[in-house]
Parts: structure tokens; C-alpha cells; sequence
DNA sequence: CAAAACGAATTTTTT
DNA sequence: ATTCGTTTTG
């Protein structure tokens, strides 16, 4: 078994890796799945393999498919291989599962049923879409709410479920199911498909068409994926089509696959990742090579040590330690802050010291558990004029302008778009109102066609409105034909009166930057993908194919004329950037470049690193998350989320919690997570919170004296959010007996209890307090006798 | 048609 | 609290 056998003498591609990662890189064209640990250098593992296999002549660019799951990483792997090898990456299939499928159902959009400029839509589309849905069959959104509608056909379609296949046991879901095919079929009426569908409908094509499949299947003789532990049933089963098992009837069987995952960071099972695919791919491929990198080259030992220990208390595991050649380095340090407000300022203290330090901004990382959170450390770092970048939020392709911009060139490629249609048939405002567009709706679906095409249909005034949008539409449709993308949007957002809209609007001056930053977009969209010179890109296809001795032309007749067919190659540019724009969202921090302390939920965080990492509201309820407390497998993975958040840091690692959280409105008190408990002590260095004197004193003064200082008149710097006055405790002219959340009290049925929480003023006040002996309990306090105690 | 007012929801998220 | 979406009101 000893990989050495089977590589070649000296590669330099090899020479940099420890043993574990070079005989991952070197293993045979079989199957394989590799555990790698956090740090353990994966993505390098991953590339180099595939230059490995290029190198060596054991395949060509042609034979590879890489799939990853966001874009971000297939531009990573692109990129790294691309400087490791003169290839032409170009040549291969590596992209994200749905930049993938997208690129199948282009070239064989006829056999799948699709037409040529079928759009996709993203989840706000497709939630709207649904919604139009219920409206047009008088569904009771009461009983139906279109989000979990949405939830319940995504869901359907990431098992592999259609309509038909799924269960129905009663009369709720049976409903459910029956509008789960009506939203289906209007989806194949309007030519458009969800993220879902773009999954379901390949792995459909490639399992119906046995032409296509048996191509596929000879063409890649390497696939290899990336975070395997976050696939879910549809993309294992996907994947499964393009290099089957063993005694799996449905092929030839010869593709190797090369799996990449780490089971104690699968995070994801609240979306459908499935960790137990792991476990199925080793038997149903009868895996014999599963190769271990365990060796870190990220963090201190003390940091590894926390995480190591943590996840040691997961059952379900697969099993690793993670081990590294570095220092102890500095302890992992521990806070406990008697409020949000003093923990933030107790985070903000320790980053001034580690930016006195000459640590940069951007290797400090604040994470917590759910994006409510960054709230407080966001105001805390604005008083103290630290700038912060906050991930997460809306990204570019996502913001309204931009769609709204995208909608009228969508509907350019493709008209009967209904959803598009919808969104700016009145957008800017052109007197068209609703019950114009009821009226055009009900003659659509008398006659079962397109807004589009049901305007002629259309009577009296409003037939004479729509009808001119309709005309103004066909008019750019008209004058884009042939046009440069860059052209084609500007005329769009000319004529459609986007950006006059917007010019006119008090707050419109960013949208119109926006507007005028989808140009520039499409512009680099234009140069990144070699578009312009239509005739180059072209060449490149068949030259790469001459390099692949595993990639005969077709021999069986395939309907499809092209099926090879590179998307980007032989789609218009328009067709390709809709794509591109639906598929890739872009960058959802806010304004990179700037040397700036990161803030993100630790969902975010996966698979990033800094040098500082400050983890925060590690309180029972929060972290781990009460929804997810109450069963095991929830529990798990939770912890997997503790393990990827200790994981992330480099050299320092700061671990937080607070007794009191203002959340929704009401403060909670908390208990500090059971985490702490799960971390040795030996690397722990518990500070004393030096604001911690009693309840909420010290913590809200030192706080509020903060904000007396103000930032107020300090110029608001440009990474900051809009201001938004400091939700603070105001401090409350002091009323001797007032209670207030988080005081200890003395009941004389219930003994002693502290406050929870208080709603309400005047005779109204009930209080939230958890007595010792006796639960959790609301009194109203004008009834219930309740003493301050020390 | 737009602003104001009300009410419900509030773990994590990529494509 | 606060945000976001729907309904009501001018």
C-alpha cells in the first residue's frame, strides 16, 4: 500500500508535502477519501493532485472534473493550479456543483428539456415566484406560508424528490406536494429553474439519457470534491452518475473519485449535508485508500489542544487528532462580562492592545453563533473608532437596484420570464397598478401563456400601458442584438429609466453607484472569461481535447450536436453574465481592502484564519443554540461549530461570555456554555473581567462614559453602519426599589431568584425571575413582594 | 400611489 | 429592539 511505489521517482510538485499529503497526492486512480483535519493544508493536497495526475500523463485536462461547493474555492483551485502548472484549467470541469450543472444543462438544454436561455433564479426569486403561485390558486397563506413552501420543495429537491416521489401521508402535505408540481410546472412554463432544479434536472438527464451518461462517465477519469462532508443526498447521488461504483449497473465504472472532506467540521446538516456520506462512499466504492492528514500548520498547540479535546466529546466521529510541530504559544483566554455591552468593551480593550501590538485589524477575528450578535461589538468598535468589515448581509447581485437591473435583461434573453416581468413592468413607476396587472394575469392564464404574450390580449387601458412596456422591451431586445454587454446595459438602464429613477430618489446616490458598478462588472465579467474575441476562446475547446487521450470524440450518436460544449464558449455574453450574476452573488463584506477587524457567525468562518480569533456570547442557550440542544445529532453539531471557531485562530485565541444579553428586545440571563467544561484547562487562562462588580453597575457605567465621549464628533469614517443611537441601558434615575433585570431578589413564597428580565411600566411591570428552588417564574410587581437582596 | 401604521418574526447559509 | 412586510390611510 505504500503510495511510493506507484509515483514517479522525484516530482517537485511533491517534494514540499509531509508524507500523509504526498501520498494522498500520489495515490493510484482509485477511489479514494481523504480525512482532512483543519489546517492540514487540503486545498493544496487537492490541487496538487490534480497537477499531479496532469504531470504524469495519467489524464488530461479534459478528464478531470473538480467540484467544490461555493465559488470562492473552485477560483482558488483554479488559481493555485494555474501557477503550478502551464494547463489550461479552461480545459477541465472545475466549478461549484450548480456552476457544474448549469454548464450541463446549457449544452444539452434540448435533452433536459429546457429552453437555450432557460434563467435561474435565486432564492428571492423563487420564493416570489411561489408566492405569485398562491396568490393565482387562492392558497390560504395562513396555512401555507410561501416560505415554507419554499422549504419544503428546496427540501424535496435535495433528496431527489419530485412531486410524484414525495410521501404524502396527509392532507397538509399532500396540498403541499400538489403545489410543489404546480410551481414546478410554471417554472417549465416561464423557462426558468431554481438552485434545486439545476441539481435535480442534471442528475435527471445524465441518469435518463444512457448516451450522455456513458460520455460523461468515459470522458472524467478523475473526479474529485472538495468538503465532501457538506454533500447532500441529490449530489452524492449526482456524483454517483459520473463515476459510478462498482456493481452499480448504471455505467462502465471506471472514473476515479477523490474525496476530500472532514467529517468534525460538517456544519451544515440544518441545510441537508448528509456527514454520512462519508461513510456510504468507503462502502458503496469500496474505498481502500483513506489517507489521514492530521499534521496542522496553523495553529499553537495550546489552541489545537482546546480543539482537539472539544470534539473528543462527539460520539458519532470518524476519528482524528490533529497535531502540530509549533509552540504551546499563548494560553487560550477566558472572560466572563456581566453584559453584552462589557464584553464588547472588555473585546474592544484586548483588540486595542493587540492593534498596540502591531497585529493587523484584519487578523482579528470577532465570531459568534448568530448574526443578531454583532450588533453590540459593532457599536462598541465604532465608539472606539476600530474599523470593522461585517460579513454576511446583502450581497452585490442580491441588492434591489441590481436586480431590478438584471430583471430587464433577463427578460431581453428571455420574455416569458413571468418573474422578471413582474418585478419591473411597473418599476421605475409607469402607471401600471395592480388591477391592471391582475387583468393581465387572468388573460394569461386563461390562455396559458406569458405575461409577455398575453399584452396583446389585453383591453382598455391597461392593454394600452402594458402594452407600451412591452413595446419599450422589444425595443431593447431589438437594439441589443449584436451589441457589446457593456452596451447593452447601459442602454437598458437608459431606456428603462433605472437610473433617472434613482437620480431622482433622495437616497437613490448609492443605487446609482451600484447601477453604474453592474457596467463595470460586466465589463471585467467580459474580460475574466474571454469573451470579445469570440474566435480565440473557440480554439481553445478542440486544442484541449487533442490533449486528452481518455476523451475520444462521441462515438454514440447523441442527440445533443455539442456536447461538450463549454458554456461560456458558445453562450451569448449576455446569457453567460445572467448566469454568472444568478450563480455568484458576489462579495457579501462590505468593502474590502481596508485593514479592518472581521466580523462574522462562525458559519462564515469556516475554512478562513487569522492570527487573533475572539469568540463570543459562549452562554448555554446561544452557543450551543437552544433549537438545536434538545436532540444529539443537534448537539454535535454544535460542537463541530466550537471546534471550526477555536480552529480558525492562529496564535491567539479569546473565549467569551456574559452573564446578562439584551435579545430581542428583553435582557436574558444566561449560564456560560457547557463548552468550557469540554476544554482542558491546562490551556485556559481565565481572566478577571476587570468591570465585573456586581450586577450591571459597573458594566453599563463604564460603558455609558464611553459613549459620553462620544465618536459622535468624530467624522463617521467610511466603513461604519449608519449611526444608530447605542442601545445601552440608559442609567435610570435611580428609584431605590426599582427591579431590574439581572438583580438578585428575595420573594417571601419563593426565596431567592434572580431577574430575568422586565416588561411592561407602572402597574402593568412584570417581572422574569428564576428563583433557585423553584423555576422560572413572570410576577407582576405590583402584586408580588420582591426585595433587592446584596 | 406613497407614506404611515401596524404586526409578526427573530440560528446557522451557498448556490 | 428592530427589522421587514403587509395593510391602512391620506
Amino acid at each position: 500500500m505504500s503510495p511510493d511505489l506507484f509515483s514517479p521517482p522525484v516530482s517537485p510538485l511533491v517534494s514540499g508535502l509531509n508524507p500523509e499529503q504526498a501520498a494522498a497526492v500520489t495515490l493510484p486512480a482509485e477511489h479514494a477519501l481523504i480525512l482532512a483535519g483543519a489546517g492540514s493544508g487540503k486545498t493544496r493536497v487537492l490541487t496538487t493532485r490534480i497537477a499531479w495526475l496532469l504531470q504524469t500523463g495519467q489524464v488530461g485536462p479534459g478528464g478531470v472534473m473538480a467540484v467544490t461547493f461555493t465559488n470562492k474555492a473552485a477560483r482558488e483551485m483554479t488559481t493555485r493550479l494555474s501557477a503550478m502548472l502551464p494547463v489550461n484549467v479552461r480545459g477541465m470541469w472545475i466549478g461549484t456543483f450548480h456552476g457544474l450543472c448549469n454548464r450541463l444543462l446549457r449544452a444539452h438544454h434540448q435533452a433536459a428539456a429546457l429552453p437555450a436561455t432557460f434563467q435561474i433564479l435565486d432564492t428571492q426569486d423563487q420564493l416570489s415566484a411561489i408566492k405569485r403561485l398562491c396568490k393565482q390558486h387562492n392558497v390560504d397563506d395562513e396555512r401555507f406560508p410561501p416560505k415554507e413552501l419554499q422549504w419544503f420543495i428546496a427540501g424535496a429537491k435535495e433528496e431527489g424528490l419530485r412531486a410524484r416521489d414525495v410521501p404524502a401521508r396527509d392532507e397538509e402535505t399532500r396540498r403541499k406536494v400538489e403545489l410543489y408540481a404546480l410551481y414546478d410546472e410554471q417554472c417549465q412554463r416561464e423557462g426558468v429553474v431554481d438552485f434545486g432544479e439545476l441539481m435535480l434536472r442534471s442528475y435527471e438527464l445524465l441518469r435518463d439519457n444512457d448516451a450522455l451518461r456513458e460520455h460523461y462517465q468515459r470522458r472524467f477519469r478523475h473526479v474529485l470534491i472538495d468538503e465532501f462532508q457538506d454533500t447532500n443526498k441529490l449530489q452524492y447521488a449526482w456524483l454517483k452518475l459520473f463515476a459510478p461504483p462498482p456493481l452499480e449497473g448504471l455505467g462502465t465504472g471506471t472514473g476515479a473519485v477523490f474525496a476530500v472532506g472532514d467529517d468534525d467540521q460538517s456544519i451544515y446538516a440544518f441545510r441537508g449535508a448528509r456527514v454520512g456520506n462519508m461513510a456510504d462512499f468507503v462502502r458503496e466504492y469500496r474505498v481502500r485508500h483513506q489517507i489521514k492528514l492530521e499534521q496542522n500548520y496553523r495553529s499553537v498547540s495550546n489552541i489545537l489542544d482546546a480543539a482537539n479535546h472539544l470534539i473528543g466529546h462527539n460520539q458519532r466521529r470518524l476519528g482524528k487528532n490533529l497535531r502540530t510541530d509549533a509552540g504551546a504559544g499563548e494560553p487560550v483566554r477566558v472572560n466572563e462580562a456581566v453584559s453584552d455591552f462589557a464584553e464588547a468593551q472588555w473585546l474592544v480593550e484586548e483588540i486595542k492592545a493587540l492593534v498596540r501590538e502591531e497585529v493587523p485589524r484584519s487578523e482579528i477575528a470577532v465570531l459568534y453563533r448568530s448574526n443578531a450578535q454583532s450588533r453590540v461589538v459593532e457599536t462598541a468598535l465604532f465608539n472606539a473608532g476600530l474599523p470593522y468589515r461585517v460579513y454576511g448581509g446583502l450581497r452585490f447581485f442580491e441588492r434591489a437596484e441590481i436586480k431590478h437591473a438584471l430583471a430587464y435583461l433577463r427578460l431581453i434573453e428571455n420574455p416569458r420570464d413571468d418573474t422578471s416581468f413582474l418585478r419591473v413592468v411597473n418599476f421605475p413607476p409607469r402607471g401600471i397598478g395592480a388591477r391592471s396587472i391582475e387583468q393581465l394575469q387572468d388573460v394569461a392564464r386563461a390562455a396559458g401563456c406569458s405575461l409577455h404574450d398575453a399584452v396583446s390580449a389585453v383591453t382598455g387601458r391597461a392593454g394600452v400601458a402594458i402594452g407600451g412596456f412591452v413595446a419599450k422591451m422589444d425595443v431593447m431586445r431589438e437594439r441589443s442584438e449584436g451589441a457589446s454587454l457593456k452596451d447593452i446595459i447601459e442602454l437598458v438602464l437608459e431606456h428603462s429609466g433605472l437610473i433617472e429613477h434613482y437620480r431622482q430618489e433622495r437616497e437613490g446616490q448609492e443605487r446609482v453607484e451600484n447601477l453604474e458598478e453592474l457596467v463595470n462588472a460586466a465589463e471585467s465579467f467580459v474580460m475574466q472569461e474571454g469573451f470579445g474575441r469570440d474566435a480565440a476562446a473557440l480554439t481553445q475547446s478542440p486544442a484541449s481535447q487533442g490533449l486528452d487521450p481518455n476523451a475520444p470524440p462521441l462515438a454514440v450518436p447523441i442527440a445533443d450536436p455539442a456536447p461538450d460544449a463549454d458554456t461560456g464558449e458558445t453562450l451569448s455574453p449576455l446569457a453567460a453574465f445572467l448566469s454568472h450574476a444568478a450563480l455568484e452573488s458576489g462579495d457579501n463584506q462590505a468593502h474590502a481592502g481596508q485593514d479592518a477587524v472581521q466580523l462574522m457567525t462562525v458559519h462564515a468562518a469556516k475554512g478562513l484564519e487569522f492570527d487573533c480569533v475572539f469568540i463570543t456570547g459562549l452562554e448555554e442557550g446561544l452557543f450551543p443554540h437552544e433549537n438545536a440542544m434538545s436532540d444529539r445529532d443537534g448537539l454535535e453539531e454544535e460542537r463541530r461549530l466550537m471546534y471550526v471557531a477555536i480552529t480558525r485562530a492562529r496564535k491567539r485565541l479569546y473565549l467569551s461570555h456574559s452573564q446578562t444579553r439584551l435579545l430581542h428586545g428583553q435582557t436574558r440571563y444566561n449560564l456560560k456554555s457547557r463548552f468550557f467544561d469540554e476544554l482542558p484547562e491546562h490551556c485556559l487562562k481565565w481572566l478577571t473581567p476587570p468591570q465585573a462588580q456586581g450586577w450591571g453597575g459597573m458594566g453599563s457605567a463604564g460603558w455609558g462614559g464611553h459613549r459620553a465621549m462620544g465618536a459622535r464628533s468624530e467624522p463617521q469614517p467610511a466603513w461604519s453602519p449608519g449611526w444608530k443611537a447605542a442601545s445601552a441601558p440608559a442609567p435610570e434615575p435611580d428609584r431605590g426599589t426599582a427591579i431590574k433585570a439581572g438583580m438578585a431578589v428575595f420573594h417571601n413564597k419563593f426565596g431567592e431568584g434572580k431577574v430575568l428580565a422586565v416588561e411592561g411600566a407602572g402597574d402593568d411591570a412584570r417581572a422574569q425571575v428564576s428563583f433557585n428552588r423553584h423555576g422560572t417564574k413572570w410576577l407582576a410587581l405590583s402584586v408580588a413582594k420582591l426585595t433587592p437582596i446584596e
